[in-house]
DNA sequence: ATGGTCAAAGCGCAAA
DNA sequence: TTTGCGCTTTGACCAT
């Protein structure tokens, strides 16, 4: 969908994860009259020309309709859809790149510069700070999605492993010290990291690997109770 | 016919 | 009050 965007215009932004092929995009060239694409002689180009070099106050989407029939049909409420040509485009794009924002003097030449307005080069560096930051959005909302479904099931993964410790906590196990054939005392008890069993311990605990996820949430979990205070 | 894209306008808000 | 910006809507254009 996105990638028949004729414009490109969001292909140059800096959002991580967007490349920018903004060369086949045929931005401001596709011209639908029927008189293929001129990308020269765009009428955007002279429904934009200054007034006569004058005052470019005036010239507007108002003169659109005297300036080439375009279609010859009058509807003259609304002025001819301005297209951008390629070259301004990509000029446009280009200062979009150095600035997201402009300044009045800024603004003044570049409009000089593509021969817009300089209400319609402001209007432009507008929607273009809005489609970058719908994009940005749009990212931001994926990569959190991918952040809900890891800790979803991360926090699943975390439920059984509690369900399997309260289980533990319930019924404690009672091992039979191998020498007295007595119970041995819950002190006495260590998990087994690897097979994250309960196991008799016959010295201190080594520390020299560190405990599963499991052991240290069996850890934790038994901490807060004395070994003889076990019921 | 329909939906997407985009330039433009309208409106409200905040800062100077 | 002015100015600039964000947000939303409008309408033209285009591709399918």
């Amino acid at each position: 969908m996105g990638a028949t965007s004729p414009s490109g215009l969001e292909l140059t932004m800096a959002v991580p994860g967007l490349s920018s092929s903004s060369g086949s995009d045929g931005a401001g060239c596709n011209n639908g009259n029927g008189g293929g694409c001129g990308c020269g002689n765009m009428r955007d180009l002279d429904i934009n020309q200054p007034a006569s070099g004058g005052e470019e106050e005036e010239f507007p989407m108002g003169s659109v309709e005297e300036d080439e029939e375009e279609r010859g049909v009058g509807g003259p409420h609304r002025p001819k859809k301005l297209r951008l040509s390629k070259e301004q485009s990509r000029l446009l794009e280009e200062s979009f790149r150095l600035n997201h924002t402009l300044t009045p003097k800024q603004k003044e030449a570049l409009a000089i510069k593509l021969k817009l307005r300089p209400r319609q080069v402001e209007v432009w560096f507008q929607n273009r700070r809005a489609r970058t930051k719908l994009k940005q959005t749009e990212m931001e909302c994926e990569y959190l999605k991918r952040c809900f479904g890891s800790l979803t099931e991360e926090n699943r993964r975390l439920q059984r492993e509690v369900e399997e410790l309260r289980a533990m906590r319930v019924a404690p196990p009672t091992v039979l010290s191998p020498h007295t054939r007595q119970p041995l005392p819950a002190s006495a008890l260590t998990m087994c990291p690897r097979c994250e069993r309960i196991t008799a311990t016959t010295g201190p605990p080594s520390a020299s690997r560190p405990p599963s996820s499991a052991a240290a949430a069996a850890s934790s979990l038994f901490r807060p109770r004395r070994p003889s205070a076990a019921f």
